[in-house]
DNA sequence: AAAGTCATCAACCGCGGGGAC
DNA sequence: TGTCCCCGCGGTTGATGACTT
């Protein structure tokens, strides 16, 4: 189920995240935030472009992720929010806390939509045989019948046949994921400034913003902070990071740590 | 037990929006 | 006003586990 990792030809890793790799992008992200995801897999020493960092913060290593089987609550939302909105999928995530885009695409394409046609069909058989019951009604209650039906039987109101949005849904600005993460302001100052130390011929020397690769043996000492900073992170000793409350607890520490600094 | 098929979901890809210059 | 860069979104892919024949 997991795709297979190799290396492409700038020296990128794809595919499958090691344990590793999480590991460092999950310390980086607590400790730093995402100040600028095009180099921060330079930064947290990962052979990775920002692309596939963000994502893979956002999907699965964000704090705040919910794992598990979705409840009826959440399917129900979701369907009625699909009904309402089509594949606004990040729009639908931001309705259910916990929840990415990602999942609940893949949720809908294996499980919700089945259902949903499954009851669409069902509700149409219905509403022809009830249709084909009332042929000898008379021609003023069959116009009567047909405007209560369209009212309350989902009638698209709007050309790509979804309803209007009668709902305040919050833009997907104001759901951004990048509000979840904790940052502070002194590190992302430190980290533009730190980034700003770079020659922009440097670090740009390749085109494609997404895959940047991250050159693994530069030469870190021309510039003290990068060096600094990989020292604390890249070869940081084993840390007692896990997956539970004490990892947490644990980046929580080293982010006071930090601020007292 | 082996082979074939289906289901799941993590990850990739391309496009477009928005801000900065 | 136009261009570039960064970012996020939605569609799609593909590896692998589960199930069926």
């Amino acid at each position: 189920m997991v795709k297979a990792t190799l290396v492409d030809k700038n020296g990128l890793r794809k595919g499958a995240w090691s344990r590793e790799e999480d590991d460092k992008l999950r310390v980086y992200v607590q400790k730093y935030g995402h100040w600028n995801w095009r180099q921060l897999p330079r930064f947290a020493g990962l052979s990775r472009c920002g692309k596939s960092c963000r994502l893979r913060w956002i999907n699965y290593l964000r704090p705040d992720v919910k794992r598990g089987n979705f409840s009826d609550e959440e399917d129900n939302l979701i369907i009625q929010m699909h009904e309402e909105l089509g594949n606004k999928w990040s729009i639908i995530a931001g309705k259910l806390p916990g929840r990415t885009d990602n999942e609940i695409k893949n949720h809908w394409h294996t499980n919700l939509s089945k259902r949903v046609k499954q009851s669409e069909s069902v509700s149409s058989e219905l509403v022809n045989k009830e249709q084909s019951s009332e042929t000898s009604e008379s021609a003023d209650s069959q116009a009567e019948k047909s405007e209560t039906d369209s009212v309350s039987v989902n009638t698209p109101s709007e050309p790509d046949g979804h309803p209007k949005i009668v709902e305040n849904i919050p833009s997907p600005q104001e759901i951004s994921c990048s509000e979840l993460s904790s940052m502070n302001n002194d590190y992302v100052s430190a980290m533009n400034g730190a980034a700003d130390s770079f020659s922009p011929m440097e670090i740009f020397q390749d085109s494609g913003f997404w895959n940047q690769p991250f050159l693994a043996d530069n030469n870190d000492s021309q510039d003290d902070y990068h060096s600094l900073l990989f020292t604390e992170e890249v070869y940081m000793p084993s840390y007692p990071f896990n997956f539970d409350d004490d990892g947490v607890n644990w980046i929580q520490q080293m982010m006071q740590e930090l601020q007292d600094i």
